[in-house]
DNA sequence: TCAATCGCCCGTCAGGGGCA
DNA sequence: TGCCCCTGACGGGCGATTGA
């Protein structure tokens, strides 16, 4: 397993505890025996460097999707984000409706329109490095750069947590639903397990 | 009715990974 | 090596629910 957020001490109560669970269970039904490393007290330094070197939900869910064929891969969504300049004010915020490659999820619905608004920041929309280092000349024009770039930077990181948390949903739903295969496969075997149990056990009457 | 709690979403920061 | 992207962590807002 990957994720261990359930099994850290600063519980924060969002949706990390509830993926967490469903990978434990994807991984305990499919018997993939990922590493112990949740086993034993590790400092939560190591805890840290640990959970950050996980892998992408992309690269997850894709490698998960070449193993087992009816797991859906994540869209890059490349036409959408390489498409446009970042800093163009027709940002390309996804849209509540999206569906894989498989079409398998189509519609969230979990993202109001509501909340999707341009960026509100003062930042100059539209104008690429206008002034490169070498031309500035006063402080406050170099004060004024540094503001716009970090008001750009954190526009790009708004609408990247924003695509990352929608890659987390799609991840989550895809794990619930190979939970549900397995699960149900699992059944089965049981089942005919028992069958054949009948079928070979010698009568003793 | 109202405070406490829960669940969800958001923006931001920090840090690792990928790439030119 | 620097830049950019991705994502975990954190704190806050807000509506719904719950128990006194």
């Amino acid at each position: 397993m990957w994720w261990h957020q359930h099994n850290l001490c600063f519980r924060h109560p969002v949706d990390e505890d509830y993926s967490g669970d469903l990978e434990e269970k994807v991984a305990t039904i499919a018997e993939t025996d990922e590493s112990a490393e949740s086993e034993g007290v590790i400092d939560s330094h190591k805890r840290r460097e640990i959970l950050s070197r996980r892998p992408s939900y992309r690269k997850i869910l894709n490698e998960l999707s070449s193993d087992v064929p009816g797991v859906p891969k994540i869209e890059e969504e490349k036409s959408e984000e390489e498409g446009t300049p970042p800093n163009i004010a027709t940002m390309a915020v996804p849209t509540s409706i999206y569906q894989t490659s498989t079409g398998q999820y189509t519609a969230t619905g979990d993202m109001p329109t509501y909340q999707i608004r341009a960026p509100t920041t003062a930042l100059p929309q539209g104008v690429v490095m206008a002034a490169s280092p070498g031309s500035l000349h006063s402080p406050q024009q170099l004060a004024e750069e540094a503001t716009r770039k970090r008001e750009l930077r954190l526009m790009k990181n708004r609408e990247a947590a924003k695509e990352c948390r929608r890659r987390k949903k799609e991840y989550v739903k895809c794990l619930e639903s190979r939970v549900a295969v397995l699960e149900v496969q699992n059944k089965k075997l049981i089942e005919e397990l028992e069958t054949l149990k009948d079928i070979c056990s010698p009568k003793t009457d």
